[in-house]
DNA sequence: TTTTATTTTTAAGTAAACTTAAATTTAATA
DNA sequence: TATTAAATTTAAGTTTACTTAAAAATAAAA
């Protein structure tokens, strides 16, 4: 495609494009600093030399965003991420969290052999562990589907759990201990709007979540009976 | 151990490593810079800078030399180079120049956590593809056996293939066309002294190598007859 | 042992990726 | 709307890992 671009550059565009998709996030360039724990200042700076290769539109004061250019290398970062977390998960048996980790290095070390090689032993998946989707070799990612998050779901429905977006250990750890794993079948039992805690029903367990956790968890709606549901779940 | 070493300078400590143990390399400034392709003045550079945290053991003018902390980090290196190379070779199948690429790179990228899953995940493995011993947790490395190179073979004699030690795309295509890998059985034909050639038998192939490569092949002398050995080769 | 060639070091400078501190702009609040 | 607060940008400076060019030291050749 083109030179290569140094770690820093590669972290950078990658979490515009992953603040451009999650709602709840922004992509000022305060939010971008934050997130790689960098000063404003660098984030601003990394901002105008990304505007000169035409990788970041860039507007002062405005908030950050990719050129279709920046999108497409965005895309290449985010396939590497998520096929060694894939890979990670399945071949070393690495958790929720700790493929994140390892992927966020590993990520910046891959060439695209080496990438191709590891997608062919996967066979060719196209979501990791997290439920996220994996962007294919041209970039393509397949587009967000009509997804709720447990906060926003339908007391008495029947749900499953198709993606977890956290990326904080105590966040994995939380659904792990309570087998809030993908592919896990739910059902919800209240809403309290004014407390935002969501009570729910995971096999013979009760929990209640504060939306701050709910809110990361999002759902598929399921045709199926509650009861049958409870004796054909996935994990667990 | 201590804190985290950048990419450059690990690549440099274990460059010198690896020329303190090779004969026909020397650990003078200007070898080390011409292997990862920088100036002799980087290289002058590095070598103070790794002096003033006691990594180097650096007089002017003098072949650059690791101190005992200095060869325990090289260890370390070296020890997630080979891991990787073994593991990309059994579990993915890339050959004996792939592996080296791509751990060169990997080395650089991986936790001591991700290491010790790999690890244990291909058994504690004591070699690598290139028959190269892999460090262990604590950087204690086998210590080289009473190797001979294809050069200095007796004529007449069988032998074991049991090290790869070459680095390029060149010499390891060779080596895999003529079914020259680590655990195949020969025997020497001839020693041209002169031309420095030497000519083996290998199954029922009858090749010859100059000096050059052959310096890059280390054998292992086998007690077998040379009838038995053409039925049980491992490779090939 | 001179002279010459090679190697190494020093000096000065660059680019990337940061930092802190001050100036500017935008957003929020009284 | 005027004032204050918050965010962003600019300016200036640092560190790392290089570079080129000149000076100094070592090694090789005459
Ligand atoms: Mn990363
Ligand atoms: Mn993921
Ligand atoms: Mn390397
Ligand atoms: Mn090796």
């Amino acid at each position: 495609m083109q030179n290569f671009n140094s770690i820093s550059v590669e972290n950078f565009i990658k979490t515009i494009y992953q603040f451009e998709l999650r709602e709840g996030k922004d992509t000022r360039s305060g939010s971008i600093a934050k997130e790689l724990g960098i000063t404003n200042a660098a984030a601003t700076d990394m901002a105008r030399k990304l505007a000169s290769k035409n990788i970041v539109a860039y507007q002062k004061y405005k908030a950050l965003k990719l050129t279709a250019d920046g999108k497409k290398m965005a895309l290449h970062i985010v396939r590497r991420h998520r096929l060694w977390e894939t890979f990670l998960h399945q071949v070393l048996g690495l958790n929720m969290h700790e493929i994140h980790q390892e992927a966020e290095l590993l990520e910046h070390a891959t060439s695209e052999f080496l990438l191709d090689k590891i997608d062919a032993f996967l066979g060719n998946p196209t979501t990791d562990p997290h439920g996220d989707p994996i962007p294919n070799k041209n970039g393509v990612i397949e587009k967000e589907k009509e997804v709720l998050t447990l906060s926003a779901a339908k007391v008495g429905e029947c749900y499953e759990v198709c993606r977890l977006v956290g990326g904080h250990k105590e966040f994995y750890d939380f659904c792990q201990a309570n087998k809030l794993t993908v592919g896990a079948f739910i059902s919800i039992n209240k809403q309290y709007p004014h407390t935002k805690m969501t009570e729910i029903e995971i096999g013979s367990l009760r929990i209640s979540l504060h939306a701050d956790l709910a809110g990361m968890i999002y759902l598929k709606k399921l045709k199926k009976s509650a009861e049958h549901i409870s004796s054909t779940s996935k994990n667990g």
